[in-house]
DNA sequence: ATCCTCCCCTAC
DNA sequence: TAAGGTAGGGGAGGAT
């Protein structure tokens, strides 16, 4: 879903029927401008039934029209905006005949047909579908079908990708503001005017700082805004089942976004830090002439956004400034939930971890169980937190104002936050999309700033580009720099400085620790412990044993103020995964099979942009609890859960989304839970590989779709080779009976020097042989990676009838895994507030 | 010891 | 109504 997050202004017909004939020229002279063959983004190719086909949805359908234009779009037709010439069908259920005699020629078909058509796999006579029967029952010319076919096409409006080249262009042309709101440090007001003295003498700033955001604020919101309304006519109840839940669904999740967005920052620095070319422009401009030899060491600087969606929201809405504003989807009125909310909270409390603080917000019945993303600080002071139910933030600040998403306003306030930091430096380590460490000690030696100058000037210029506020914390390590931060917010900067860590650490409280969350504080609680003192005063030992080596170290270190971690300005992903834990409510097998198809698709797409393949697949399922109710609280929510996750190992790495979804499917059969309780579902992709550049002749040999093989004819040439291949293949599956006797021959996909070794720090590197002799190929396998695990699905049965006893029985058995299934309690979602 | 799988936890 | 995702650190316990 990356980068077409905003859905473009829709093909909805608004039903306004048109009543005078300028309306449809008008209308369709509007559309000619933006005409796309639509296609859309989470919809990926599952077959070509609807070969040839175009259609124009025109008024009201179920499905309706957006649904329609995924099918189409998974089953090999085109979807247009508006009539054209290459359009062969309109798709309608109801159509007033001043409508119906402008239409021309073309059949006016009932959406059952392409339904229809879908389930039984072929183009059934749309003649049995047509809305009025005098009509004509020719079929569109095959003309029109090769035509369509081959316009049909990509076109896919995204939002921009965040790249390294969008940074070259001059993003900005107004002047730096830099009037700071009043700050809650006294420190920072001197800095502040020194800082904007240098700068105007520097004058240098101005040359990178232009365009203000009050220009640019985004229309995003109108946008969602129709996203909504346009969704309204069958959003009552969009499940999972709906094929377009999955792209409306992540459209709207703002966990989806930072999640996304996070990683396309760490991304971005990467890019950066690899084409680095030495120019600083920010730097420059504040550098000082004399050189100064003083070298200051690394000084960390933590910078975050405050209450980051808020502010966004408040750029465009300064009446709301200084009153408690939160972000959530909700409206503030009442849930309009008919169901008893009584015996989910019951089990909720019940599986909260013993010692925990149970405080009942929820049991209200009409309460709102919308999340609130981000909440502004005069929310806080009536103890509102991100994250926490609007119901219940209600009660605690009952003039809480919610105001909606912006979502391209996020990214656009993220980027410049991003570009500004990088015309300084690039040691940044991206935390989140409003948040990252940066190593400024080059920084402060170039221009003597001290830190304070240097919080000053860098807070005024991102506050002057993206109108929003933000707070910088400084120390000698991450741990300090974050926690400075905590303390200078909001607006604020703060320095703890080396000499003050000590009794500084001593009144902090546990749970500010970062990696210090609820079940933690719970565990530290219940062993007596509530701030870093109390810590201090024990042992890493106790610690150590009470938590693990790591973790209890990490307490006992941070307790201390120290933190060894040094910045990670280089990342790489070791996983790829998607998931759904909202709006799964199958109400049949093949409903399940086809979002966890959809959803191979998805996480294949994600895969993709990595440029990895994955060896590693892994299902998540999140299962309705044994007695909790049936409708869930929140609606269409997840409620009390048992979550459990099974995986496999591909012998070869893989970035095909059906290879994905026959490994999938096999794990989901052997869990074997009842598809009526599945809540969440979720796929995960580890081991991650670089993906091999193929030359020509590969790909042209990949290319070609034909290239099968007669399973009963004699392999003898090449037969070892051959024979591994299919054994391993990833294009067959035996659940089809429809593969004839056939199967595509693949050349070996295997990755030229595997992904680096696992984990082991000392280097014992894990090398595949490959080696010509079959039997050694296995056994060179199964050293590798005992433990193994393959779904049977995997192997041809056709190829394994055709190999020697002995070899068939050792992959049998290789092969044969069964664990017992395991459940376990569900508590992550709890956590919440 | 070190790996693996299946969790749990945390952060944004 | 509501949009409860995602990546990474790490522990327990079993296999090697
Ligand atoms: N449970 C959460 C936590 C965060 N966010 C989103 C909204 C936040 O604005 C953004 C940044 O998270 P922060 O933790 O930085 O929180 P804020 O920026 O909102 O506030 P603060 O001033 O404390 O940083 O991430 C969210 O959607 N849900
Ligand atoms: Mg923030
Ligand atoms: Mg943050």
């Amino acid at each position: 879903m990356r980068g077409g997050r905003r859905k473009r202004n829709d093909d909805d017909d608004e039903n306004g029927f048109a009543q005078w004939g300028g309306y449809m020229e008008a209308k369709k002279a509007k559309l000619m401008e933006q005409y796309r063959e639509q296609t859309v983004k989470s919809a990926e190719k599952v077959s070509d039934v609807l070969k040839g086909i175009a259609i124009f949805v025109n008024g009201y359908t179920k499905p309706s029209s957006e649904e329609l234009k995924i099918l189409m779009a998974e089953h090999g037709g085109v979807f247009h905006t508006y009539q054209v010439a290459s359009t062969t069908h309109i798709i309608a259920s109801m159509l007033p005949n001043v409508k119906i005699s402008k239409l021309g020629n073309v059949p006016i078909v009932k959406p059952g047909w392409i339904v229809d058509s879908i389930t039984l796999g072929r183009v059934l006579d749309y003649s049995n579908y047509l809305l009025y029967s005098n009509q004509s029952r020719t079929q569109p010319k095959l003309k029109h079908y090769m035509k369509s076919a081959d316009v049909q096409s990509k076109n896919i409006t995204k939002s921009r990708p965040i790249s390294p080249d969008l940074f070259e262009s001059n993003e900005f042309d107004e002047e730096v503001e830099f009037k700071l709101s009043e700050s809650t440090e006294d420190e920072m007001k001197i800095s502040k005017i020194i800082d904007s003295k240098r700068v105007l003498e520097n004058n240098g700033i101005n040359a990178l700082t232009k365009t203000a955001y009050e220009g640019k604020i985004s229309i995003d919101e109108s946008k969602s805004k129709s996203v909504l309304e346009n969704n309204s006519i069958n959003a009552s109840t969009k499940t999972a089942s709906d094929p377009s839940f999955l792209a409306e669904f992540y459209n709207n999740s703002r966990l989806h976004l930072i999640a996304t967005l996070g990683a396309e920052f760490k991304q971005l620095v990467n890019d950066m830090r690899e084409k680095n070319t030495g120019k600083y422009p920010g730097l420059e401009a504040i550098t000082k002439r004399e050189v100064n030899n003083k070298s200051v060491g690394s000084i960390v600087m933590h910078i975050d956004m405050d209450c980051f969606f808020v502010s966004v929201g408040l750029r465009s809405r300064p009446e709301l400034r200084g009153l408690p504003v939160a972000v959530t989807h909700s409206k503030g009125g009442p849930s309009r939930s008919n169901v008893d909310r009584r015996r989910e909270i019951e089990m909720y409390v019940e599986r909260l971890p013993e010692g925990a603080d149970c405080r009942l917000e929820a049991i209200d019945n009409n309460s709102s169980l919308s999340e609130i993303a981000s909440c502004s600080y005069e929310a806080r002071k009536c103890g509102v937190k991100n994250g926490m139910f609007m119901g219940a933030a209600l009660k605690l600040c009952p003039n809480l104002k919610a105001i909606p998403y912006d979502f391209e306003g996020y990214k656009q306030v993220s980027s410049i936050l991003y570009k500004t930091i990088s015309e300084y430096t690039l040691d940044i380590e991206a935390v989140s999309c409003d948040e990252m460490y940066v190593d400024i000690g080059n920084i402060l030696q170039k221009t003597s700033f001290t830190v304070q100058e240097w919080a000053g000037h860098i807070r005024s210029v991102i506050k002057a580009r993206t109108g929003c506020p933000c707070s910088t914390g400084f120390g000698a390590n991450r741990l300090q720099a974050r926690l400075a931060t905590k303390r200078a917010k909001p607006d604020g900067q703060y320095y703890l400085k080396p000499e003050l860590v000590e009794d500084y650490m001593s009144e902090m409280p546990l749970s500010e620790l970062p990696g210090v969350g609820r079940a933690t504080l719970i565990k530290l609680k219940n062993l007596g412990f509530e701030t870093c003192k109390d810590i201090q005063e024990s042992s890493l030992t106790v610690l150590q044993k009470e938590f693990g080596s790591k973790s209890g170290e990490s307490i006992w270190d941070q307790s201390h103020g120290v933190d060894k971690k040094a910045l990670c300005y280089e990342h790489e992903r070791k996983s790829v995964s998607a998931e759904v834990n909202y709006g799964i409510r199958f109400k049949n097998e093949e409903e399940a099979l086809t979002f966890l198809q959809r959803l191979s698709v998805e996480v294949k797409n994600r895969l993709l942009e990595t440029g990895m393949k994955a060896r590693g697949v892994t299902l998540k399922l999140m299962v309705r609890a044994e007695n909790a109710p049936t409708e869930t609280a929140k609606y269409l929510g997840h409620g009390v859960c048992d979550s459990l996750t099974r995986s496999v190992m591909l012998p070869t790495a893989t970035e095909d989304s059906q290879v994905i979804y026959r490994e999938i499917k096999g794990i989901y059969e052997k869990l074997k839970q009842p598809y009526q309780d599945l809540r969440g579902v979720g796929i995960q992709l580890t081991r991650l590989e670089k993906a091999v550049v193929m030359n020509s002749f590969m790909k042209s040999f990949l290319s070609k779709p034909s290239t099968k093989v007669e399973t009963k004819k004699d392999v003898s040439f090449q037969q070892k080779s051959i024979i591994k291949e299919k054994t391993f293949k990833e294009d067959t599956t035996i659940n089809e009976e429809n593969k004839e006797n056939t199967i595509e021959v693949k050349p070996p996909m295997r990755a030229s020097g595997r992904g680096r070794p696992r984990g082991s720090k000392n280097g014992t590197k894990l090398v595949r042989k490959s080696s010509n002799e079959l039997s050694n190929y296995f056994k060179s396998t199964q050293k590798d990676r005992p433990k193994v695990k393959q779904s049977k699905c995997d192997i041809d049965l056709n190829v394994l009838n055709e190999l020697p006893e002995d070899i068939r029985k050792e992959i049998i058995k290789e092969y044969n895994l069964d664990k017992g299934k395991k459940l376990c309690k569900s508590t992550n979602w709890k956590r919440k507030r």
